[in-house]
DNA sequence: GATGAATGAGCATTCATTCAT
DNA sequence: CATGAATGAATGCTCATTCAT
């Protein structure tokens, strides 16, 4: 009769992070998530062990199926240039279409808390891995130049999150997609990218 | 008389500092900062209106220091290339010696607590334009090529941010200067600076 | 479901006149008053908005029903003597039956505070207004004679809440039910009532 | 230089009429009446023991002087009546003239704190006593009739009482000198005065 | 005597979590 | 499985009182 557990599970995952976007991690109750998701408080517990679960298992979830489209995505590129371009428009364009998650990633990255950086550490250092495999590539043929590979991969990533940054926060936001060339042109360059 | 009020001041924000970095500000209890002060609990409320507002004055007054050190190195400088370099290098060494600062940026930059969010732009604003006044006189004497301002600061700003965030969540983290070179060229890149 | 719940709450007031009545109203604990109901802290906030809610809600339940049981003897009677003399007694027997109630009415009556005075004048004027109409309904029939309503009242009540403020102090206080008839007797001289 | 000793309580007595009666005993800071006081917080420890010395010293003060002026009146009245309109007299100018010391006298003549309710009540037992006297030789000789003497005081003080009552929580109150006469026959007749 | 900065015990209230129904 | 009333530990902040100057 119930809605099927699967069901119910996303839409816990979906109140949160529309609360926890609202609100933020600490400031937004259980109880709060509980009434958006439409089941009572004690619901909750019965799909996550805690709190912090909604949280970490929100951002694994969605980081994973983030990766996963990127991943998808940069198959079809013949070049760096295209898979570095293709990065780029995957993630303003992912962003962009769920304005709430961007917004949690951009607060709860940062969170402190050892317990809750750990578990939020995997599904983004997947992401960084796959980014920095592609900067490996693109150097290995000679398509790319970068001195160091950490550091180029925090200029790819340390870029778009600053651009998604300054857009969540801003009231009026022009859109993500605009300013997507300017991006790409702007990164080509820091990487010597060969037409 | 009002050297020792001064004084407890700095105590309290320097213990906050350290507290908040360690556990986060919501974590982090009132009575945690006061005994890693030095003082009794109700103290702290002689210097601060509350909580908030120690992290909003901690922010206020290691951001201002931060951006007055920047702008004394700025002036020094001949050519835009030199500026971005100079702002690179003060930044990372600011933060290699403030880790504890360094942390409490990452975490409390993101804070979706309109209120806290409110108080801490005001600071970080201002470093804001002075990176893109930079750019902008260095586009004016055509050092550098960019084609939208912000997107540039954005790539600037994020990236050193980014450096600083996996720095400061590494455990072993080699020290910042060592990057400062590879940062530099990348970024000279990106802008596309002439030498 | 709801046989429970009422019941609770009604367990709480209960508590809290017995709380306020034995430490007063500041000096009395939420706690305190949880223990005594049989809950925890927590629960008085499911209940009340807040400490002085309680006080408030106390007050209006309690009086409420004090006025309700008066009116209800009133009517039964023909003459204004009567009326008096029946508010007289069932003031007194209601308050001899409720020791805890009149403390709490002898004490918070007087609040300073004037949100608390706001909210508790509402069921005293009420039980003014009766009296005050009792008596205007006496002086057109003539029956007694009173050459101002407002200070007919404030003897009225006045003397009856002396009355029960020296019953309340006292340790070893004699029956109310003692002086109903000294009582009656002296108010029937005041206003000229009538045999 | 200072002040002299004598003065400076007095200034704290005062303050401390002023900001009880605004605020109400529990709700009214030491700070804020050393600042009404021009004293410094240490100072008042000086004064008094603690804070409710404070209340209790004020109350004895002036419900000592009270008293004694009231006593002043009544011997030079001849007859009962007199006496008793005397009373009433004076007790209402008093108040009417230190509206403070009445607000005060209405909020915590009924705190329910056994140890300020005790030191509380010597001074006004004295006024109670006082009344008793006066009614007790009216009967004596005949000039009143009072079945019980402790009732009789109870709606002498009580009525006045609830007048002041009333006149303390009136935003626009008529003058309390205005009900003096009715007040007076009022009384008069509970007390069967012979003319 | 006078000061007022410092103290820290004390308390109302919140909210993640549980568990009887 | 689902509920939501009940729990009680946890914490920011206040303020009477002290005491070094």
């Amino acid at each position: 009769m119930s809605k099927p557990r699967e069901e119910k599970y996303k839409a816990i995952l979906d109140a949160a992070t529309e609360a926890f976007a609202e609100y933020g991690y600490f400031s937004c109750q259980v109880s709060k998530i509980a009434k958006l998701a439409g089941v009572a408080d004690g619901t909750i517990y019965l799909y996550f062990k805690n709190k912090q679960d909604i949280l970490v298992s929100l951002f694994a979830e969605r980081m994973g199926q983030f990766t996963q489209e990127i991943r998808h995505e940069i198959v079809q590129c013949r070049t760096t240039q295209q898979r570095l371009a293709s990065i780029v428009r995957t993630h303003l364009r992912y962003m962009e279409e769920n304005r709430s998650l961007a917004i949690v990633t951009q607060i709860e990255l940062r969170q402190s808390d050892p317990q809750i950086r750990e578990a939020i550490s995997g599904p983004l250092r997947e992401y960084f891995q796959l980014i920095e495999q592609v900067l490996a590539e693109g150097m290995e043929k000679e398509e790319i130049v970068i001195r160091d590979l950490k550091v180029g991969r925090q200029l790819f990533f340390g870029t778009l999150d600053a651009v998604i940054s300054d857009w969540v926060i801003s009231k009026k936001p022009r859109s993500l997609v605009e300013v997507e060339d300017v991006l790409i042109d702007l990164i080509r360059g820091a990487f010597r990218a060969k037409n």
